[in-house]
Formats: structure tokens, sequence, C-alpha cells
DNA sequence: ATGACTGCAAAGCCTTTGCACGCAA
DNA sequence: TTGCGTGCAAAGGCTTTGCAGTCAT
């Protein structure tokens, strides 16, 4: 189920982009416009790969460069889906998101999102002595088929 | 304040080992020792580098080696502490464990431990299609220290 | 004696950096 | 016009693999 653009993020987020004093490069629009369409995480790699071939071909550097500075701003959140893997998934200005539950065999990565464990991190977040600006929940194990 | 020696987690961990089909190699037995002597997480290179300068030098593959071994086996669990560093801690066989408050700014690692929060993921690890392993949360900000 | 275990060095892989050219402002 | 943005290719850094010698069993 290919999801719909999330045109509300771009706009977000290229405004964010503007606003920290970038400017309005090809490359960089492309690789928000992408990063939009997808509603789950996107590895560095797929996502370099699936650039490559438009039409204007984007450089893997230009991908790399996007993704730090969209990291950077908040935008997007990275984390490691497989070993040495880099992942990142888009940041929804309402603070609303999910989690992952990742296969150790083949890599299927099932989303999920859950209040109770929500509450738990907000409340671990404040009795910690660090300034927490994002936290990262991964489960590990075997999905349904590779269980089976 | 160097923690004592895990001596019940290293003869888990060798007889698991063993059961596995392992043979008693030196090297493989010195990085179950070291592992046993870290409280926390230690990268693999850091645990490359105690060892390297140990008298009978261990190589790198040979750290490398066993933390797959030992990972593959459940008795270490395996996590990305920064940007590309692969971070490694024993398990505990009781399950008694603890999660991390990593510092985006300096690298600073502060454990904590919540039951609720354990709960919580013991709830959704049960509402989600998988057949999980095991889990691993991490808090990401400034530490004290930087955020200042 | 047999085959696993090791260390070393080389190769792999993902990611980052250097540089010259193009383009936004 | 200025200097940021981009693509390409080269370099980097962590990890894995190939291989020959060594050691456990």
């Amino acid at each position: 189920m290919p999801s719909s653009t999330d045109t509300a993020w771009v706009e977000h987020a290229l405004a964010a982009l503007q606003d920290a004093g970038y400017r309005r490069g090809g490359a960089r629009t492309v690789v928000v416009e992408t990063l939009a369409g997808h509603d789950c995480a996107v590895t560095a790699l797929g996502l370099d790969e699936e650039l490559r071939r438009r039409k204007p071909a984007v450089g893997r550097a230009s991908v790399y460069r996007t993704l730090d500075q969209l990291e950077e701003l908040g935008l997007v959140q990275r984390f490691e889906a497989s070993r040495g893997i880099a992942s990142y998934e888009r940041v929804n200005p309402s603070g609303h998101h999910h989690h992952h539950a990742i296969c150790r065999r083949c890599g299927r990565m099932e989303a999920f999102e859950d209040r109770g464990l929500e509450r738990s991190i907000a409340r671990v977040s404040d009795q910690v002595a660090f300034e927490v600006a994002e936290h990262d929940v991964v489960l590990r194990g075997l999905c349904e088929r590779c269980a089976s």
C-alpha cells in the first residue's frame, strides 16, 4: 500500500531548512519529498538507490548530507535497523510516532505504537540526568514467517 | 569504580559456548572474561584495544568473531551507541537488565532501569506479530554537562 | 591426527570528504 | 557576484573474510 505523500511535512521541513539558513537546492528538495512518501523507515542506501534513477539523478553525497541536516534539525530520526544499516524516518511535528519490531533473520519491520509505553518512557526521561530529546525502542526477534 | 568480574556469567557463557559445540580457545576465553568485567556497554573497538595490549595479544578478528558468537547465543546484546559504533553488553541470565541514555554530543552513557517500562515493553511484545527475543531502549539528548 | 581457533593482512561496506562546477540569492 | 549546493570519485572507519600456522580434543 503506497501511502500518499505527506505534503504538510514537506512544507514543514523545507521551511525549517530555510529558517536554518539553508538555500533551496534541487537535491535537498527531492530528498525531502521522497522521505515524505515513506510512512516508515527507509535505509540511507535504499533512498540513495531510489534517487539515483531519477531524471535529474541525485548524488549519494547529497542524500547523506541532507539526511544529516534533517536529523540535526530534528526533522527525521535516525536509527540502526540491522547491523550497520542506517535508517531514517520523518518526524511528525505533532510528536505522534511509532516504534519498530525487526526480524533478526529477514529484516522485516513492523511498526507499532502504544500510549502506555510512551508514558513509561516520558516518566523515565524525567528521572534521568539528561535533557532527553528523543527516544528509540526496538523489539528484535523473529517475524511470523521466519518463526514458523 | 572498577566493578568486580562477574564470574558467574563467565561460567555461564563458557558452558553455553561449549554446549554450542565451540572449543575452548584462548582468545575466546579472554574476551568472555573481559566482558564480564564491564558492567555496562563496551564498544567492539574499545574491547579490541583493551585486548590488543595483553600479554598474549588477542587479534581483532577474534574479538569480532567471539562477539558475534556470543550474540548469536544470546549471551551478549549488541546495540549502536553512536553512529556506526557497535557496543556490546553481557546479558544476565536472570533477565535483569538496564537501558541507556546517551549524550548526542559527548557520547556519555548513563544506565537506568525501570520496572514500569519493562512491563510496558512486555505487554507490547505480546501484541506484536513477532516472537520477540530482546528489546532495546535508548534515550538520546544532552547529558548534564553538555546541556549547561 | 583432525579440524577448530587465531592472528595478520587484505578486502568489504557503508559513510564521509575533497574538489571543481553550477546555481540560488 | 558570492559562496552555498551538487555530483563524482577518492578516502575513511568499522567490520568481515581469506589463509596459513597453532592448538584443543
